[in-house]
DNA sequence: ATCAATGCAAAAACTTTGCACTGAT
DNA sequence: ATCAGTGCAAAGTTTTTGCATTGAT
């Protein structure tokens, strides 16, 4: 719930939290940029947030485990909310789309492959780079 | 072969690009940055080779399919000589240390799952972040 | 001789930081 | 009133690019 979930983080409610916070929420694209966030504050604003807030902004929704960064071949950062629910990336290279997907014989894969290493498992990122075919009937993001 | 690789990549034969493949070739490290491959080249050398001239090589390298080029967590790339057998990677969040893997059920889920959302699979990195526990009893890079 | 490759310095792209001002509690 | 949060501009990091010179064929 929004405010709560800013203020249990031990920050503030302020304007721009609150504004980004519901921007991640909202927006059709899951997979933001801080580019993108400031993009969006930009045009349906009154007084303006600027870029650098945006990235301490989403730098401490990190921290907070509101958000998740990715990085992605892009070479830039990109964030979305934090739902909880683990997942995956399929990534299309002629369009950006992003899809998300899990599957657990690959997450139980890797506890084993982990375990086998004696490796203790932190955190993973698989993502599917390709191209989705035409005429897509499924999903959106 | 070192030089018939340039050559067959289009590329003609310098000093910065053998020397750059040679390190890539027999460095202990066989995930390395620029800037690694950089230093390397500064402490061994009479002439000078350019971070420029790196950053050039191992993108040209890297079309040429010789390189891989990563984007872990690191923000830095991490570039690996392409010996063409597929593999993932397990990044140690302590020491940096890196470990490859290959899981061909994983291979085989992925597959599966981008044919069933019509998408055309072109490539993939899975890298599982965490920590080796101590005393590593097997295992190099 | 020709055109690709290089060094150097400058720029670009993305992100972070210092500092004085503003705002939440 | 206090101290966290913000805007702005400046700096940091990593990577790329322009251009004159050098070097491979």
């Amino acid at each position: 719930m929004n405010k709560n979930d800013i203020k249990n983080a031990g920050l503030k409610i302020t304007l721009p939290r609150t504004k980004i916070l519901k921007i991640l929420e909202t927006s059709e694209k899951r997979h933001m940029t801080a580019e993108d966030v400031y993009r969006i504050l930009l045009a349906d604003d009154e007084g303006a947030i600027a870029l650098a807030t945006v990235y301490r902004v989403l730098t401490q929704f990190e921290a907070a485990d509101l958000v998740i960064r990715h990085n992605f071949e892009s070479g830039q950062a990109v964030f979305e909310l934090n739902n909880n629910e683990h997942h995956d990336h399929m990534v299309c290279m002629r369009t950006g789309k992003i899809v998300e997907f899990h599957d657990e014989i690959i997450e139980q894969r890797q506890r084993e492959i982990a375990k086998k290493h004696g490796f203790k498992l932190v955190d993973h990122a698989l993502t599917l780079y390709g191209e989705f075919e035409e005429s897509p009937k499924m999903n959106k993001q």
